[in-house]
DNA sequence: ATGGCAGCGTCACGCTGA
């Protein structure tokens, strides 16, 4: 865009665009390092969101994001769960746990390290591992829905903070039909239950849109595969790691892609990172949005 | 209906993930 090329040429203290950020659920950052760092050597994400660290924070692998120019916010414990983000832009006001913005009625769910957002480049980046839940009968299971009805809170909480959101991570649900390779066996059981739908749903409320389908809307995009059952072999995946943006952050999106070629290494991890592109800063249409303003 | 594969912690296999 030659407007918003000019516009930066006038701003120069405004970073011209594209902002690119990533989710990839790694299972295990220290098992997966050479593979992640390899991608961000030659992918250069503005922010990489991890899911599934699996390492207390003093055991982190620091040094190799680092070296990258990548800064980093973590959250994690040992053995399970544990997010991180990596960013190539300064994280500011970081937050970690749903705790964060609920306060002590959200302490219990706060154990496991499941939460962990900084505001980059005026963008609040959440990054979340939504628990499994196991199976319908589990007391996981209960436990999943217990923490996305949290959710719903700690995002209506977020909106009032007025910064434009993105939203990723790893949902462990197939939205619909189209998410999963075998819908007729699958729908109704975990990962795709209606109980589980419908939270997800109710925390996205109205604003927030899951930037995949904004570009594409057919079934085959997947971004997770059991390793039990070689399903990588047989292309019988889900579609469960997802990104979504606010309104503000919609009208930038200029893509979003999963990097699918990484489930085809050596030793890989079950899932595939997904990107967004977005144009940011936005151009200026002349409404003031908010999050745009440089004066 | 069940298990299958992978990582972790701690050293034989159970727990957890999805």
């Amino acid at each position: 865009m030659d407007s918003q090329e000019c516009l930066h040429a006038n701003e120069p203290w405004i970073r011209p665009g594209p902002m690119r950020i990533a989710s990839w659920n790694v299972n295990s950052v220290r098992t997966r390092l050479e593979q992640v760092t390899a991608w961000l050597q030659r992918e250069r994400p503005e922010v990489l969101c991890l899911q599934e660290t699996k390492v207390a924070d003093a055991l982190f692998p620091r040094q190799a994001f680092e070296e990258l120019g990548y800064q980093l916010a973590i959250s994690g414990q040992k053995a399970y769960n544990g997010v991180a983000i990596a960013s190539l832009l300064p994280l500011d006001d970081v937050q970690i746990g749903f705790d964060a913005l609920l306060g002590p009625e959200a302490t219990a769910l706060s154990d496991q390290k499941r939460v962990i957002s900084a505001l980059i480049d005026g963008i609040r980046v959440l990054n979340l591992y939504v628990p499994n839940g196991s199976s319908l009968s589990s007391d996981k299971y209960s436990y999943k829905l217990e923490w996305l009805a949290c959710l719903q809170r700690y995002l209506e909480r977020q909106d009032q903070q007025g910064d434009p959101l993105c939203m990723v991570g790893d949902f462990n649900i197939g939205p619909e039909s189209r998410d999963l390779h075998d819908p007729e066996r699958l729908s109704g059981g975990i990962m795709a239950s209606d109980a589980e739908r419908s939270a997800l749903r109710q925390a996205l409320g109205e604003r927030l849109v899951d930037a995949f389908r904004l570009f594409e809307s057919g079934s085959g995009h997947w971004s997770w595969w059991d390793y039990r059952t070689g399903a990588w072999d047989t292309g019988r995946g889900w579609r469960i790691d997802h990104i979504y943006l606010d309104p503000s952050l919609q009208q930038c999106a200029t893509g979003c892609v999963i990097h699918k070629d990484q489930r085809g290494n050596a030793q890989p991890s079950d899932h595939a990172p997904v990107v967004v592109h977005l144009a940011w800063p936005a151009a200026d249409d002349g409404e003031d949005e908010g999050h745009n303003s440089w004066d």
